[in-house]
DNA sequence: AAACATCCTGACCGTTCGGTCAACAAATCA
DNA sequence: TGATTTGTTGACCGAACGGTCAGGATGTTT
């Protein structure tokens, strides 16, 4: 079981043609317009973000975005796919010999993580969902349903064994996602409700112990140490 | 107890004045603008969506439109009110003395009765949310804050009169609350994991009886009558 | 029929949209 | 240094934006 959370891969795919020099200012103001168009898309949705906010929001001029994003459209798919391997890092080999309380706990756990350190990633991947997923409905029906269906079978394993209740694998895994999902997406509730202005690290670990409590006792985690 | 789901008030402000005419026309209109306008809003949010695109869903010409709600904000403005009556509706009266596990199933019952019957309305909704809630934020720390809040001090006493775990009440209720606007919100990615193409009544039932078992259990309810 | 209010909509307004381009500045390579 | 790539940006394009308005259609009341 690994639950790497990298560095940040980024993948990019340079322009034609790259001569030898370091590139360093493409990099920064790269990074630069990336963040900002995150939060911009993430506020607005594909279509209601402009290349123009965003650009403000990078603090530089609408043509000098384009010079190096090309397009709208691509500037808001290469946000998808970074979002996209940041997601997919999570959790991804498990084993039906893993003990279930641990890799749920870990599940929550990581989860609960992507959503703090990238909220604006979370909120751009909801707002993409909300619209009806029109970037993304290869991916979920694909790579992220043969995920799911993975790990559904191991839960599967572990009810069979006794390890937990049998409970359907696929809606435990959605609880999983809404309720960690939510504190990012929701931030402006929950920090409505709650009277807060920011969530800090104690109250994301409060949230974090109450939900890994409150699942793995629904579901009837046991521990492996009781399997004989 | 109750959970009254009100058939659609509404709260219509007419125009100045309004002859004895029936205004039939004008009722069956809105109607359809209201209807056309959740779905373009949820979909793209409030900035991406346009009053042209409303008028085509709705079927009418953008003058149209416009005769009837007067501007793109008023008419935004008009459908989230509508969706926070229905909200208000949702479990306006408990009691200490209610049975907490009967509390806890009507909650998510009629919380993911909304989902259903409201997707749109509920996407509308995220999509505030998700943009930062620029026109929900008093909604957010009064009316709503009050409600919660309210809910939160029941479940405290019964944690106190051992009827449940004593879980924070707060985070509890935004567990309930994302794992059903989850079945709504993220619909698209629930069809495509899943593999259908809708959520049958059948479906819906399911999830909401692994979530009401799984939630009950995972908070230590017990019923009522083994209080003594 | 006359009078009146409601309903309907094409034409139009100023602004902003995504995107292109030419001209120029800066840096790197030869 | 001269040549070449890389970075920068204001001006501009056609299309779409939210909203207005005049003027005709429709319908109801006298």
């Amino acid at each position: 079981m690994s639950m790497s959370e990298l560095p940040e891969a980024d993948s990019v795919s340079w322009p034609r043609t790259m001569a030898a020099s370091n590139g360093a200012t493409r990099e920064r103001n790269e990074r630069e317009i990336l963040a900002a168009a995150e939060r911009v898309f993430a506020r607005h949705g594909y279509r209601g973000a402009s290349v123009q906010a965003i650009a403000e929001a990078a603090g530089l001029p609408k043509s000098n975005v384009l010079y190096y994003m090309g397009s709208k459209r691509g500037l808001y798919v290469r946000l998808l796919e970074r979002m996209m391997a940041r997601w997919n890092a999570l959790l991804d080999d498990i084993s039906v010999e893993d003990d279930p309380a641990d890799v749920l706990e870990a599940f929550i756990r990581s989860k609960m993580q992507l959503s703090r350190r990238h909220p604006e990633g979370s909120r751009l991947f909801a707002a993409e969902i909300l619209g009806g997923a029109p970037f993304l409905q290869d991916y979920l029906s694909g790579e992220l349903r043969d995920w799911v269906q993975a790990r559904a079978r191991i839960f599967e394993q572990w009810a069979e064994r006794g390890l937990m209740d049998p409970v359907d694998p696929v809606w435990l895994i959605f609880l999983i996602w809404s309720a960690t999902q939510h504190y990012a997406d929701f931030e402006a509730q929950v920090l409505g409700i709650t009277g807060k202005d920011e969530l800090s690290d104690a109250d994301v670990e409060e949230i974090t112990t109450f939900l890994t409590r409150v699942i793995l006792k629904g579901c009837g985690v046991r521990s492996r140490e009781a399997e004989a």
